[in-house]
DNA sequence: TCTGGCACTCGGATCCTGTGAGTGCCAAAA
DNA sequence: TTTTGGCACTCACAGGATCCGAGTGCCAGA
């Protein structure tokens, strides 16, 4: 009965906080929401709550704020999903629909993203390691140099140069990009990369030129710095900070730069269909203690890749992971479509 | 004979407020630079100086800090030069060396450039306008769906869906690729454009599915939004901001945000070969009155592109000029070559 | 034209104080 | 056992007073 109560308590504590930015007290609690209980009957609760670790004070005569794990406690039982409005969910499918390609998508879902919860977006780029091969070309710039372009199927286009030690000829170029196209196409990159190696790892001795193709293709699969691949956007939105500067834009600027950083604290939310929360110093990163990370995955399976937002640990976490779940749904749906 | 001397003290008091951060004083510019005079005959210099708009006092019993006007001066006739150091140069050049690609290129440049002058760099992308087509390959995804690849001299890479009402031999497919990559392959791209435009407007009908291609080859061709493409770095030197939070980085992450913004202001920079400097409000953005911007074109005639920084009036001008220029060097010589 | 001297200014640091929001605790009421 | 009203207490913060010193402007003499 009372442990219902001092839910409620906790819950409102966060709302009003997230609300004003300012500690908040039992009297203001108590007029705020319809609790029909007196102060002194609040009093007790917080105290309670803070024995258990949910709320602090920042000071002796000051009220009461959420503690991580408060906020935890908020996030896991007590958020109500509060669903988008319509207006909010036309704007993003009519913004992400105009997307014309993979690059776009991702630029429009950071801004779009910014944008609802303002606060810093971060989306990664589809990963390489779960596209197929849609296409490969191989283009002749010179008579020994070729450019070799490998087309994904998530959109993403990757190039490398090779240079040749003897000219080939059109005939020879047409019949390697013919075996390559019949080997990789419409297989997932780790089996194409077996495949591929296994053109030139047979008994009988290949031609030098179809080993530096492979080799830049197999390069070019392999390249986890392509992996890495991070749009951010809303930075502005780091100015609502206000206070605390030093202590929590600064380490969050310098993590936003950081893409190893990025991934990381996104990288938690692939796992497993749902939006993540990290809240405080719940990850390994002790300088972001005032920061939470809300991510999910997105594309087939939610497996391709992550995105999400970051932001002081002080959020609207139910608009917030409403709006990071729908981005990522329509994402998803796009390069599904695409 | 003073006027020399005044132009020194203007020069040493620019000098130590930048290192200091601080308004300087008469007795501590007698201390620190080795000028022959009593600390009263400089502030007789400096209330000349003040009464010329090139110095301003915070407040009346303070030191002096240079105005707009007094970088201006600074900048213009009293840089000497400050070549970087060899170690600074080799860094640079290594570690644009390495780059397998134009996006890799562009995201190494803004790396080197913001952690050389530990100020916020940012790299144009190569204009579409001043590049030539490379190669153009058409993909078929199904018998009635095209992918268009668009491949540029500066390495960049458009793609289109195109959709046929009518499915496409492979024959005609291969025809068709010859056809548009004689018509436009090597061109400029405002060339390219007519050139492709003149295959479709003849007399005689062409296909469909001729047209439907080369009106995606066009469109990707006169995509201005990928002029706009941006990569941004060192947004953590914000951080060194410190005081004067919201009036100067607030509207910089501002600015930083809006492409158009960041284009316009790099966009001074593109006329003529040397390094553009636009001091506090000598540009059209009244909220940025606190940065400067440091600037040039890159590529070819240096008219390709634009890469520069941006930071408070209060910067070292000499070293940062010297960067920029180094940089833009490199980045030019490494797409010449690649 | 430069210099030393001198009175003056004023921002910023430091300390003090009053105020009020908010607390904890206790005894009485429910 | 839980809730409530009362009451003393704490403490951050704002406002005011004071002091200090870096730095200035000006002037008369070198």
């Amino acid at each position: 009965m009372q442990e219902d109560r001092r839910l409620a308590v906790l819950r409102a504590i966060v709302e009003d906080y997230v609300a004003t930015e300012e500690p908040v007290g039992s009297k203001a609690l108590v007029e705020r929401h319809g609790l029909n209980v007196s102060p002194a009957t609040i009093r007790n609760d917080m105290a309670a709550l803070e024995e258990e670790g949910y709320l602090a004070q920042p000071h002796t005569s000051a009220g009461r704020v959420p503690t991580d794990k408060g906020y935890r406690l908020f996030v896991d039982r007590l958020t109500t999903v509060k669903a988008m409005s319509a207006a909010e969910r036309r704007a993003v499918s009519t913004f992400l629909d105009g997307a014309v390609d993979l690059d776009d998508v991702v630029h429009r879902s950071v801004r779009v993203l910014s944008q609802l919860t303002r606060q810093v977006a971060v989306v990664q780029y589809p990963t390489l390691s779960r596209s197929t091969v849609r296409h490969i070309e191989i283009v002749p710039l010179s008579p020994s140099r070729l450019l070799v372009v490998l087309i994904l199927s998530t959109g993403r286009v990757e190039q490398r140069h090779v240079e040749l030690d003897h000219e080939l000829a059109d005939d020879d170029l047409a019949a390697l990009r013919t075996r390559v196209n019949l080997t990789a196409t419409g297989e997932q990159i780790s089996d194409a990369v077996i495949a591929l190696n296994g053109l030139v790892s047979g008994d009988e001795p290949v031609p030098r030129s179809t080993a530096a193709v492979v080799d830049a293709l197999v390069d070019a699969m392999s390249d986890h710095r392509s992996d890495e691949r991070i749009a951010v956007g809303g930075t502005a939105n780091l100015a609502r900070f206000g206070d605390s500067f030093d202590s929590a834009v600064r380490p969050l600027l310098e993590a936003l730069e950081e893409q190893v950083v990025l991934l990381k604290l996104l990288g938690e939310a692939t796992t497993g269909g749902a939006v993540t929360v990290r809240i405080g110093a719940e990850g390994p990163y002790q300088e972001l203690s005032s920061t939470s990370v809300v991510a999910t995955g997105y594309g087939p399976d939610d497996a391709l890749a992550s995105l999400g937002i970051v932001g002081p640990t002080r959020m609207d976490y139910p608009s917030t992971i409403a709006a990071v779940r729908a981005v990522a749904r329509y994402v998803s749906r796009i390069l599904d479509e695409g």
